[in-house]
RNA sequence: GGUCCCAUCGUCUAGCGGUUAGGACGCCGGCCUCUCACGUCGGUAACGCGGGUUCAAUUCCCGCUGGGAUCGCCA
């Protein structure tokens, strides 16, 4: 039985009907009316559901009041049951144990398809139905493939968002090793993680992950601090401020760890193994001797180990299941499913109890009460053994997020091979902060076909729904048309900032001690011309000279013989006029070049380098006027001695 | 090889079953112009392949191919 909010004209089969839902069936006939469709095609009901399929369903806690309208009946049995896939037989069964009446609507649709609605496809509908229950207050564990579903990803983001909230603040954190530079790679994961948080209130925890003692220095992780800093990216809690759920190195947590350990012990989820590397080692050399392709495995050589202990130095080791499987829902992938018997003994803790990635990992992540775990791709494969250990725990197991990787253009892991890769040589290059975080923000996110963004709109607009799964290759113009972008606007650069980015680099260049007021007089003629704060201290730098650096090529091919008369026509002129605004200037340059019968571009370029030293820079009478009258004067008079020494010596 | 993940212009992406497949960077050309820029106008260029479902598939489903991640007492 169908009802449709039918169109005349949709009758042509080519007009759309109202994009508002179109309400359909009673469902307590739902599977009969979508399994029957035998097409005699090996694409049967049944076989739309695979093992690949992605739709699960899970009823929830929730009462949904709006479920009034249509209804599957709770308790019906589902003819595609039988399905051979589990995730679908998953979906059904929520159907039968419903406890709330599911509402299913479909939108928007024609009405020709709304007609043929009984018909439907059994995937097609799978989408719709799955889609619906999400929205309805089910769970849907995980995002299905395709687009069909964002609808519902949506809503279901915004029952995320709504339940986090009444649960208490998200906390997310950012969890570097200091065994090198901060990458910019990592500087997205942390810019999400921020971004999310002061999006929702939440707290941004930083912790550094050193225990790897071989690598991880103090000198490293200093640099870290300073490169987030210096981006804005401050944190609630961590290192150098506290806060309640410290200390936020890894080693000064060992205590911790150690208890953690003994509860798995405890609880049979862990054991001390007493193999040694070395003979480990031996034997995973052994096997590949033997059959390169083999995978070695921890032969369990401990795991059951009865009888006294040896008196040996021994490491952990996780007691995996090796049945069953893992499932988690990645805000950005959606559904994973591992099954275990992937899974192995990993070491878990070293003999002198420095725990290794994942307890660390785990052990903190729920000490520190992390609700959301973004990180890159690269930990994807993490996850599931680190949901085991929650399990073990006996923890809740926080939310995920995985980020897709940037990589080198080449389609390489982004190395130092490639070039610069740590915050410090985009800081030093002049690259603006907000700019950087710009381009690494789009980079995997977007919002519609926005590009530019202040960090406020960031904050605002960024969710974990727009995310896309799908790797990159890095991109240094487009992050220099970006950074460019924020440069140019004072609404995104506000003078103060563009000040505070610029003088280091006049400082570099010699000059010290400058005005900041005079440097902000000159902004508005720098803005546009400069991509970054190099360029800026470049394009700033004869303003603050006696006399500028005189570029060879250009006083060889402007500042000749020819050319004197003109410069010292102008020379002249300047020194009559006390009125040195360029708009003045302007004119009254128009009046002589009119009187001598002269040409703008015959004598601009000359006035231009013996002012500038350059062929290059913002509008003539700009310049004149803010180098300033006495200095302009000593430039042309330098200029034309220049000509002079050389055409006397040529 | 096992496991996991992904797939729209060269690159970053929009797209949520009906679009002349949109934007941005890059590249090419025009305009503006005292230089350099900015700005502006235009051009170039993409749905990996094969099946299935549908009146209709870039979009949903399956397979293939391709790419990536990982398989450590690194993180």
């Amino acid at each position: 039985m169908i009802r449709s909010t039918e169109k005349s004209s949709a009758l042509t089969g080519t007009t759309i009907a109202s994009t508002s839902p179109t309400k359909i069936a009673t469902l307590t006939a739902f599977p009969a009316k979508i399994a029957p469709r035998d097409t005699g095609r090996t694409n049967s009901p049944a076989s739309a559901f695979s093992s690949r399929s992605r739709c699960h369903v899970r009823p929830t806690a929730s009462t949904d009041a709006n479920a009034t309208e249509t209804q599957i009946t709770p308790g019906a049995t589902p003819s595609v049951a039988s399905c051979p896939a589990k995730n679908a037989r998953d979906a059904m069964t929520a159907t039968s144990t419903a406890k709330n009446p599911l509402v299913v609507t479909i939108s928007p649709v024609d009405s020709s398809m709304a007609r043929s609605f009984p018909a439907m496809s059994a995937a097609c509908f799978r989408n719709r139905f799955t889609c619906e229950l999400a929205a309805r207050g089910y769970t849907r564990v995980g995002r299905a493939r395709g687009r069909a579903h964002a609808e519902a990803d949506n809503r279901y983001e915004k029952c995320y968002s709504a339940g986090a909230m009444a649960q208490g603040k998200p906390r997310v954190r950012f969890a570097p090793s200091p065994t090198g530079y901060l990458h910019i790679g990592g500087v997205r994961t942390a810019l999400f993680n921020w971004l999310w948080a002061r999006k929702t209130g939440g707290t941004f925890v930083l912790r550094i992950e050193d225990t790897d003692q071989e690598r991880s220095t103090p000198e490293n992780e200093a640099i870290i601090l300073r490169e987030l800093r210096w981006l804005g990216l401050g944190w609630d809690e961590g290192p150098e401020i506290g806060g309640d759920h410290g200390p936020y190195r890894q080693m000064e947590r060992l205590p911790v760890y150690q208890e953690f350990v003994e509860k798995l012990i405890a609880a049979g989820a862990a054991y001390r193994c007493y193999c040694t590397k070395e003979e480990l080692d031996a034997q995973r050399e052994a096997l590949k001797a033997r059959d390169p392709k083999a995978q070695f495995r921890y032969p369990g050589t401990c795991r059951d180990r009865t009888g006294p202990a040896p008196d040996r130095p021994f490491v952990i080791r996780f007691r995996a299941p090796s049945s069953g499987s893992v499932t988690y829902r990645d805000l950005v992938f959606g559904d994973v499913v591992t099954p275990n018997n992937t899974q192995q003994d990993a070491v878990l803790m070293r003999k002198d109890g420095v725990p290794l990635y994942n307890l660390g990992a785990v052990v903190d992540d729920l000490t520190m009460g992390i609700t959301l775990v973004a990180r890159g791709r690269d930990h994807m494969i993490n996850t599931p053994p680190q949901i085991l250990l929650y399990q073990a725990l006996g923890a809740p197991v926080p939310q995920f997020a995985h980020l897709p990787m940037m990589l080198a253009p080449s389609g390489e892991k982004l190395s130092k091979r490639f070039g610069a890769v740590s915050v410090g040589e985009y800081r030093e290059r002049g690259i603006s902060p907000v700019g950087l975080m710009n381009y690494l923000v789009r980079f995997g996110w977007s919002f519609g076909d926005e590009e530019i963004f202040a960090m406020q709109d960031l904050i605002q607009k960024f969710s974990w729904e727009n995310c896309s799964k799908a790797d990159g290759k890095f991109d240094g113009k487009k992050l220099a048309a970006i950074a460019f972008e924020h440069l140019k606007s004072p609404a995104l650069t506000p003078d103060d900032a563009y000040l505070d980015g610029t003088l280091p680099f006049l400082e570099k260049r010699g000059l010290s001690g400058i005005d900041r007021e005079a440097v902000r007089a000159l902004l508005p003629l720098i803005r546009e011309r400069a991509q970054t704060y190099v360029d800026a201290a470049d394009a700033l730098d004869y303003f603050f000279r006696d006399l500028p650096v005189y570029d060879e090529k250009a006083v060889k091919k402007f500042l000749v013989a020819d050319k004197a008369p003109h410069l010292q026509a102008v020379r002249d002129l300047f020194a009559s006029i006390d009125d040195f605004s360029a708009k003045n200037l302007e004119a009254r340059f128009g009046e002589l070049l009119t009187e001598k019968k002269l040409e703008i571009k015959d004598v601009a370029q000359p006035v231009r380098v013996a002012i500038s030293g350059r062929t290059a820079t913002p509008g003539l009478f700009d310049v004149v006027a803010l180098v300033g009258k006495p200095r302009v004067l000593a430039r042309l008079d330098h200029a034309l001695g220049l000509i002079a020494a050389s055409s006397g010596a040529g």
